[in-house]
DNA sequence: GTAAAAAGTTGAACAAGTTCAATAAATGGA
DNA sequence: TCCATTTATTGAACTTGTTCAACTTTTTAC
């Protein structure tokens, strides 16, 4: 692992909780890079999901594919974002998320057993990831408000406010499948807003 | 507190984590019990969350009223389930959530001083609420995805399937600001499915 | 038990978003 | 550099779901 990449773990880390020097450095231990070039995927539907991954580089997307074929994306995760199937990799079961680099990315991972020797030999790990998924829980609550009562339009324009940089590393059909309309209905939005200004 | 309202909780807490009797019981200790009636609200949108709650009888909604004054509903809650704004409640930050009771109710109910209380001095609590979280996040994005990628009639029929005990105790104005769509509607798709038969 | 309120149904007109197909523009790899 | 692939745009027809209004049925409160 680079010292760039322990650094920005780290500092992901201590804007949760305060852990020594030490602790923090054992928790890093934990986790191994790996280097994951554009299009290639971390995770597939029906595979069990082995790793809790923090990105260093690059950029993911977590998404679905539907009975119909339609992606669908849950998540996308660029550099100082966490990413996995926390339910698939909790509990041991096939997952029904994929997990692609939409960029040539560098992430650390960090397997079950280690997440579980972590959370026995560093009790404020526990408190790390309790943390951290009550604040993915609260974003997840908004999202699901915003999709029943916003138009698309809207969720568009929010998006691009929220996310400016991921906005422009992102292809309209990366945000369309987050958004959950066809990107030909994305690309007419886009015309209406152009036109407006 | 009933000691059929305790029993309910510790049995809760079981399903998640194993912990001694003394601990259960020291645990429930920081609980209140608190009788609401039928309409009445435990919080309002504006108001800061200032509890955690465990439903031992009764039916609670979660819900947002958006700009245009439609009802979404977060999420339901009965008998053997949680409820809060956790967002509200952990940051101590104004709610933009209404939780009212369907069904004249008993609610056990932790301030945040307790809770923190348990995190300090019974370290499985923090993991409890660490795997509490962990299934609710696994279930919201299940329930985005399947916003974007299925049909109100499925996701009515799904519903019914899901909770046949919750369906029946439930208006379909409720059912329908659950799902995301106007009751008019959940009604044709009702209409259509009996013709089905 | 009855009046009032709330919940549920239905139809017609409408709005939001999809699908399909054709074409243009941008990007990527050898 | 050039060819192939991917991404973006546009229009027309279509589907899903909304809105509004009128009406019926059920529930609630006194």
């Amino acid at each position: 692992m680079t010292a760039s990449a322990k650094q920005l773990l780290k500092k992901n880390i201590s804007k949760h909780i305060l852990l020594t020097e030490e602790k923090a450095d054992e928790f890093c231990e934990l986790f191994e890079s790996r280097f994951v070039k554009k299009k290639e995927s971390l995770l597939k539907a029906g595979e069990i999901c082995r790793f809790e991954g923090f990105v260093n580089k690059g950029l993911f997307r977590v998404y679905h594919i539907d009975r119909d074929g339609v992606d669908q994306v849950l998540y996308f995760a660029a550099e100082d974002w966490w990413v996995t199937d926390i339910d698939s990799f909790t509990n041991e079961r096939p997952s029904w998320l994929y997990i692609e680099a939409l960029e040539d990315a560098e992430i650390l991972l960090i397997s079950k057993e280690n997440k579980e020797f972590a959370y026995r030999n560093i009790p404020e790990i526990e408190k790390l990831f309790r943390i951290m998924t009550q604040k993915t829980h609260v974003f997840l609550q908004r999202r699901i408000i915003d999709n029943m009562s916003k138009t698309a339009d809207e969720r568009y324009i929010e998006f691009i406010e929220r996310y400016p940089q991921l906005f422009h590393r992102l292809s309209n059909l990366q945000i369309a499948a987050y958004l959950g309309i066809s990107h030909e209905f994305l690309s007419k939005i886009r015309k209406k807003i152009s036109q407006k200004k």
